[in-house]
DNA sequence: AAACTTCGCAACCGCACCTGT
DNA sequence: CACAGGTGCGGTTGCGAAGTT
């Protein structure tokens, strides 16, 4: 990553860093501290390898919920001011809280239907341009999830710091909680949406052939064919109309073959269940699906499964299914690392 | 498996301001 | 005061990695 090392005009060399030259640089600055720039690069590609890279305490690696906020507040109030913003992230640099902003946030928040700039919804906009009052619906939808999300990511981190900070505790045989990333999920339901039209004037969502391009890698719950079987399988097509509850937080994941998906958390979801082998998929799940800290237990509070799908001929047919997960089928949960899901079985 | 595309991010660039002479 | 070099900041570039076709 990066560039490969030249040197310009003046013979300086620009480019990648090399680990020899960040000793180099150190031992120059622990000898005579923050002057004189100039070693064999220019003097300012010095002070920012250093202001950015080598100085000490600085923090690298994954933002935190916290940070996240942070900066989208502090972004909301002060615009593009990156050295005014990580002030108040004393040990992220500028440049990271930059690129971060760059290449995660501003594109969350463009996902959620928050234009980035005035970090007001853009949602009248979406909505308005196709006459669909469902797109706004499902906009602000995405910002309660949004925002739910990152609630529950900060209860998992929690409860996760809590457990590393038990060291007798050997129960804890989970793997750590996931980010609930939705950021493709949702990219994948506009793009849908936008690409493949809308149907009967609802938020559409285009399965295409494969029906898996819904997609979110982490924190998801999956039941095997044993769990699957008890639920009845709707019908075949390769659309269908979501149907996302206006008073419920609601929750599209991924489910690969065979699987059935559900959110880990306490967050009231949606499920889709998608392509079970034979072209057939369930989707659309709410009321307060809590599943709280994998508690199986909990799946007693799987009330209701509701799904409305479209056959492609113009008419949808809609489903209701109430408590057919039988939670004594689930025998154990466990992470499967190369799906990266939790795996009931 | 190869070609192509997209993504993430380290580093560069240009401008404005500061500081020392 | 004028100038040169240093510093701070925000925008942009370009490369390798990862993902997709």
């Amino acid at each position: 990553m990066g560039r490969t090392p030249y040197c310009d005009a003046d013979g300086l060399k620009k480019g990648l860093w090399t680990p020899e030259e960040d000793q180099k640089l150190l031992t120059y600055i622990q000898q005579h501290g923050h002057r004189c720039w100039r070693l064999q690069r220019c003097g300012k590609s010095c002070r920012l390898r250093w202001n950015n890279y080598l100085k000490p305490g600085i923090k690298r690696g994954r933002f935190s919920l916290q940070e996240d906020k942070t900066i989208i507040q502090l972004h909301a109030l002060l615009g593009n001011k990156w050295s005014a913003i990580t002030a108040h992230l004393p040990k992220r640099t500028d440049n990271e809280v930059k690129n971060y902003w760059n290449t995660h946030l501003k594109k969350r928040l463009a996902m959620m239907g928050i234009d980035p700039v005035t970090h007001k919804p853009t949602s009248t906009i979406l909505g308005s341009a196709n006459g669909d009052p469902k797109n706004a619906l499902n906009l602000s939808h995405m910002a309660q999830w949004e925002s739910t999300r990152l609630q529950a990511e900060a209860r998992l981190a929690k409860e996760s710091q809590l457990r590393q900070h038990e060291p007798g505790d050997t129960t804890n045989t989970l793997a750590p909680p996931r980010c609930l990333d939705v950021e493709k999920t949702w990219q994948n339901l506009m793009l849908n949406s936008i690409q493949g039209g809308l149907h009967n004037g609802s938020f559409g969502l285009g399965l295409g052939d494969n029906g898996g391009d819904l997609e979110s890698p982490t924190s998801i719950l999956s039941f095997s064919k044993s769990a699957q079987a008890a639920v009845p399988t709707v019908v075949s097509s390769s659309e269908f109309n979501g149907v996302l509850g206006a008073d419920h937080m609601n929750e599209v994941y991924n489910t690969q073959q065979h699987n059935m998906a559900l959110d880990v958390g306490d967050v009231p979801s949606t499920i889709q269940a998608s392509d079970n082998g034979d072209g057939n998929f369930i989707e659309g799940i709410e009321n307060n699906l809590l599943f709280n800290n994998l508690d199986m237990h909990s799946l007693s509070t799987f009330s209701t499964i509701t799904s409305t799908t479209s056959t492609g001929n113009g008419e949808s047919i809609n489903a209701d299914f109430r408590s057919n997960l039988n939670p004594g089928q689930l025998q154990a949960i466990e992470w499967d690392e190369s799906w990266q899901l939790y795996r009931c079985r």
